[in-house]
DNA sequence: CCTTAATTCCCCTCTTTGGGGGATGGTTTG
DNA sequence: CAAACCATCCCCCAAAGAGGGGAATTAAGG
């Protein structure tokens, strides 16, 4: 049994999806959501379904934003995208953000239940249209993520990864602790962490920090 | 300018240290504690000298522990130890955990003076019957750090290594949050870490998760 | 010159954490 | 069998954290 959370915002679509996947043998709709607010705060709670089924036009969190927080609560996450959007922009940033599939909201209902399935089997399901642009993108890609440190906010990093408080780190470099707290406040957006050791454990883990 | 700060608990030999150090051009005491503790709570508001005297004889803490909770607020601490007991199971406990240097209190003041310096300038000073005993111990030597942590205590340190919080790891694994607080006050006891972030840095990096 | 980014500091509030107890079963092991 | 360890849950409470706001200064760049 497949566990599935959707958000789509369209209500009536929504609930049109969720019939769907509960109709499947193998699939369950274990949450559905009007914004990627909601499913993450479901997540966080400890609910790690197999599959998000994502669009991408939503209210506050984009979908395409929504795939890097998801993958940063759990990283196992199988994500696929079901949308209207078929422009190479988007397809490109979804894929690269980690998706796991593409397919249109043209799709008739069999496919996306086969689409789902694929997905959670370590597939890789597009739609025709969105497949063909696909293929262009094999010829040349690559990114930076760097998350545009400053330097201060890179020495303060370095001293939180070490295990430090704010009230050592502020000792440590001669600022008030008000200071060190908005550092680490604009660190944890900058990296999308909520808290000291998810910012350390990304920090240590992709060399941000010795 | 070399900051030394002093841990003995014997008030007068404490004060007749502090004079010592404090007669030298070089070098300035910026603390003197008769227990562990306190000048651990010294090392975490901030302050960090250049060189620990330790003794091992201590109320609470040992100074051997000692040595080791230094170490974990500040890895390049250098730290002297200035004792009485001069037998190899101390003085093979101060070096694997971490020591710069082990001088018995029968030293005369020029002696002492000068091995702080030279420890400080990253050298290992040893009385000359310190010295002797140290030999052996470069016929063989090894260990094994293991925290000894249990499989549960592994398991929900592996979470919390991936940035969770209590209640997450709670409703991942479906227990209590009482439970994982438990586990995890039981976990920084045993890896000597006073929260989240320093757990997490530690486990990653001595590669206890993965 | 104006805008932006960086650094610094302060206020507020609510939640979470850390550390201290203690308690109950279950298992293992000497 | 007693002792030790483990996993589970509970209470309390002070401290720290996270996230929201605002604001001043300085440096850098278009």
């Amino acid at each position: 049994m497949i566990d599935v959370i959707i958000v789509e915002d369209q209500t009536l679509y929504r609930d049109e999806i969720k019939r769907l996947i509960n109709s499947a043998d193998d699939l369950k709709c274990t949450g559905a959501f009007s914004n990627c607010q909601e499913a993450l705060d479901f997540l966080n709670d400890g609910n790690i379904p197999d599959i998000i089924l994502l669009d991408i036009k939503l209210p506050g969190l984009s979908g395409l934003e929504g795939i890097s927080r998801f993958l940063e609560v759990d990283e196992n996450l199988v994500i696929l995208m079901l949308t209207i959007h078929d422009d190479s922009e988007k397809i490109y940033s979804a894929l690269t953000r980690g998706a796991h599939g593409y397919i249109l909201k043209n799709t008739e209902g069999k496919r996306i239940i086969e689409s789902v399935i694929e997905a959670s089997k370590g597939g890789l399901p597009f739609s025709p249209s969105v497949a063909l642009k696909v293929q262009q993108f094999f010829i040349g890609s690559k990114e930076d993520e760097k998350y545009n440190l400053s330097s201060r906010e890179m020495e303060i990093l370095q001293l939180l990864s070490n295990g430090l408080k704010k009230k050592a780190i502020a000792g440590r470099l001669f600022i008030s602790i008000e200071t060190v707290a908005t550092h680490i406040k604009n660190i944890y957006k900058k990296l999308h962490v909520h808290g000291a050791a998810a910012a350390t454990a990304k920090a240590i883990r992709e060399g941000l920090v010795k």
